[in-house]
Parts: structure tokens; C-alpha cells; sequence
DNA sequence: CAGTGGTCTAGACCACGTA
DNA sequence: ACGTGGTCTAGACCACTGT
């Protein structure tokens, strides 16, 4: 409901209006990119901008040489954002904190670690910590990072910077993955959340590589009470 | 890794593998639009294209003024696709059945509906219903839908038809936000869905707008077990 | 003030898929 | 074969902003 700044962005609108509001149902086919260029009294270009944009949303469907039909939905797409733990808890106005409780080196396990995606006796890096919203445990993670790709990270002890912020500062970018499933606290995580034994707990996963080898893996795991995440659809760039 | 079949999709991944590789670390200056306008022979907009893609990523920030500059990764953003959960259960391979528990129709309370966005006392369709993967239950739902948004509703039974389909086929598009969390069973939830009390489950809650009016609040919980939500990192398109 | 990115134009050529 | 979208050009004007 913003007032579209540029032109493409007001065709993109209008459009994404009438496809939403069911003017336009899915299959219907949208004008010709020649004939928004009429409408609007502007370039192609232009529309072609909004409708990639639009296509790229899912919204429409673009078929050469017979035009662009409004798609039918078939999954919801949303935008996932997962932010810095200290960020996410000073944003609930609470005092962070940072725990290292255990840090170890090894090989890489054939089985669980060869899931994770690193290679069979990999030299790894196994980091567990916790981190605090005021006095109560927010959230638990357990860390795995590659040596082999990240090998400064042998001589840091992680007792009082978090592993998330260190590699984000020492491995530049990376693709990652995001696993979101549910599980019951054993008897270890259920003391270390401060929750009982078999609570509800939600677990975020990432992977996360950089030039193709495989970084980290972080499993943060919140007491379900208490954390959620949020996803919003984006029909809008 | 697959071949750009055009050029501002070779200079985005250009770009993005200097940065992800860590060549270009954050803060780095780009080179000026005009600059990688002669480095690569084309024209400012095939350059500005790229620009664009890899700052709607997050990749890079713009100032005006400045240039354009690699950001400092804050929060990972990631796309999460939520599928049909017919489509789902048969990607399994596993035959899908629907059951409907309960129907009935009543007013939005103040407490509860309120917060799901529902006016006081629009009339509602409130829902419960299963849905099976082979012989065991995949996640239970419990939908509410506006009747003031969707009166057609009213006369359907949903007795064979999921609501989730039907809607659909019957309000066009919307806008959504998901909301993810974990939550012990409670008795009536386990064993609806064969597991024990208070195990952990995955509940994903989706609430759809259309044209600024809310339609439906669904919440589908699935034993934490058996199911992740997986969301995948996008710096290309 | 000068240089950057944001946006737009009025053309063009090509691949591709449908008729 | 033809018309669509995909891509690209060589300019242009403007707003913003740091010097």
C-alpha cells in the first residue's frame, strides 16, 4: 500500500493487485508486454522489469510466443530471516550473554558428520555454548566448524566471542541450508535450556559452505515455549 | 556452477564468487557501474542489473555517491517453500488420504481470533481435519476461515475437499506469514496423531490475507519426528 | 559541485515454442 | 513462420550525497 516510487514498480503493483484481488484468475493471460507498453505510455523494458519481477515472485507464469497467465499457486514461497542471536535477543530489550561450555577437537565421524557434509576424517572443530536472554537460557547451540576450510580457527578458544560472529568475520560469505523440525529435550539439553526433560524444543540447522567446501554446522536448539520463527511471503522485491 | 547463459548473470556470479570466495572481504569498494561497463564491454543497465540482483541478496550495499560496497553478512536470509501437503506426502511415496474431524460455525471470539487478525465477531468456519501418509497420520489441522471473506464457504461441507485446496481454487492469491514453533502434544493432539503426550511437535501456522481482508488462519502440526521444514540461501535469482 | 546509482527510452537482435 | 519473451545497447535525466 506504499505509493510505488518508480513506474516499474507501480505496473508491478497494479498487476500484483489484480492477481490478488481475483480480477485476474490464475490462467488468465496478462496483456502483451506491447500492450502495457501502450497503457503506461513507456518503454518495454520497463514492463519487462515488473513482469520478470512478478515471474520471479511465482506470481506469473511466462510462456514464449504465447504470453504470461497468471500462475496458479502451488507452493507458498516465503522469505526466511534468521538473525544474529545477540541481535535477536537485544531486540527483545534483554541483556545478552555468551557461555562457552565445551570445545574439542577431532576427526569426522563416517556416520552423523558425513550427513552434515564433511568429508570422513575432516579435522573438526566441536564447540558447545549457550546463549542468554537476561538470567534465562535462550538458546543452546552445538557447532561444528571445518578446519581444513577455516584453519585459524584452531587457536581460538570461543570463550568469550561466539562462534557464530568470529567465522562470520574470518569466512567472508557462504551458501547455507536451513533445517527447521521439532524435538523432546533429553536429559542433558532439558538441564541446560532450564526446561524439564522431553519439552517441546524447536532446532535450527545450518549448513553452511564457502567456494564449495563445507564450513560450519550450527544446531541451535530454543525451548519451544519461548521462540518462534517468522516467515513473510514477498510478492514484492 | 552451471554456465551463465547471459552476460548479467555472469558478471552477478562473477561478482558473487569474489565476494563468497573472500577475495572482495566486506567493506571492499566495488568497481564503479561505468568501470565494469569497459571491463566488460556491455552497457551500464546489463552491469546495473547485476548490481541490483546481488543488493536485493543482501550481497552488497549501495550509496549513492560512493559506489557500491560488499556488506557485512547480518542476517541470513533464506527462502522457505511450503508446499501442498498432498504434494508432500506423495513425494514420499506414500498414498494420501484426507479425513475431516469437525465442522463448525460460530463467531470470531474477542480473545483468541483477535489476535489472528479476525474483526470481533465476523463469522467463522472453524475446521479440523487429518491428513495420512499411508496408514499414519502426516499432521493435524485446524483451520479458521472468514466467512465475510469467503462466504461460498459456508455451504461447503469439506467432508472429501481439504480446505487448504479448495481455497485456493476459490481465493485466488494473498500475502502470508508463517510462523514456526514447537510444541508438546497435548492429549487430544497426540492422539490424533499416534504419538505420545507431550511429545514434540513441529506446528507451522499460516495466516492469509486477501485484498487486506484476512481469509484463514491454518495450523498444521506435525509430529517432530517425522518432519523439518527446509529453507535454502539464495544469492542468485 | 561533481559523481554516484536509480530509472527510463527507443530502438535492436535472437531463441524458442506454438500454431 | 511468426510473434512472444529474453536480452542488450547507447544514450538520457534525475536525486542524492559526500566533499
Amino acid at each position: 500500500m506504499t505509493a510505488p516510487s518508480s513506474l516499474h514498480q507501480r505496473i508491478l503493483a497494479d498487476i500484483g493487485q489484480k492477481i490478488v484481488s481475483g480480477e485476474w484468475p490464475p490462467g488468465h493471460r496478462i496483456p502483451f508486454e506491447h500492450e502495457l507498453t501502450e497503457q503506461y505510455g513507456c518503454s518495454r523494458m520497463t514492463v519487462n522489469k515488473a513482469l520478470t519481477q512478478l515471474a520471479k515472485a511465482g506470481l506469473i507464469e511466462r510462456r514464449k510466443r504465447s504470453g504470461s497467465f497468471v500462475a496458479r499457486p502451488r507452493s507458498q514461497a516465503a522469505v526466511l530471516e534468521i538473525h544474529d542471536i545477540r541481535t535477536e535477543v537485544e531486540a527483545l530489550g534483554l541483556p545478552y550473554r555468551y557461555e562457552r561450555l565445551s570445545l574439542r577437537q577431532r576427526l569426522a565421524a563416517k556416520t552423523a558428520e558425513a550427513a552434515a557434509g564433511f568429508a570422513d576424517t575432516s579435522p573438526l572443530l566441536d564447540i558447545a555454548c549457550r546463549h542468554f536472554a537476561g538470567d534465562a537460557p535462550f538458546c543452546m547451540e552445538e557447532r561444528l566448524i571445518n578446519l581444513e576450510a577455516v584453519p585459524e580457527a584452531e587457536s581460538e578458544s570461543f570463550a568469550d566471542t561466539a562462534p557464530g560472529p568470529w567465522l562470520i568475520s574470518h569466512v567472508p560469505w557462504s551458501a547455507a541450508e536451513h533445517t527447521i523440525r521439532a524435538i523432546a529435550a533429553d536429559r542433558a539439553t532439558a538441564r541446560l535450556l532450564g526446561v524439564g526433560t522431553n519439552a517441546a524444543c524447536l532446532v535450527v540447522e545450518r549448513r553452511t559452505w564457502s567456494g564449495g567446501l563445507p564450513v560450519t554446522r550450527v544446531r541451535l536448539t530454543y525451548p519451544g515455549t519461548s521462540h518462534a520463527v517468522v516467515a513473510r511471503f514477498t510478492p514484492e522485491g
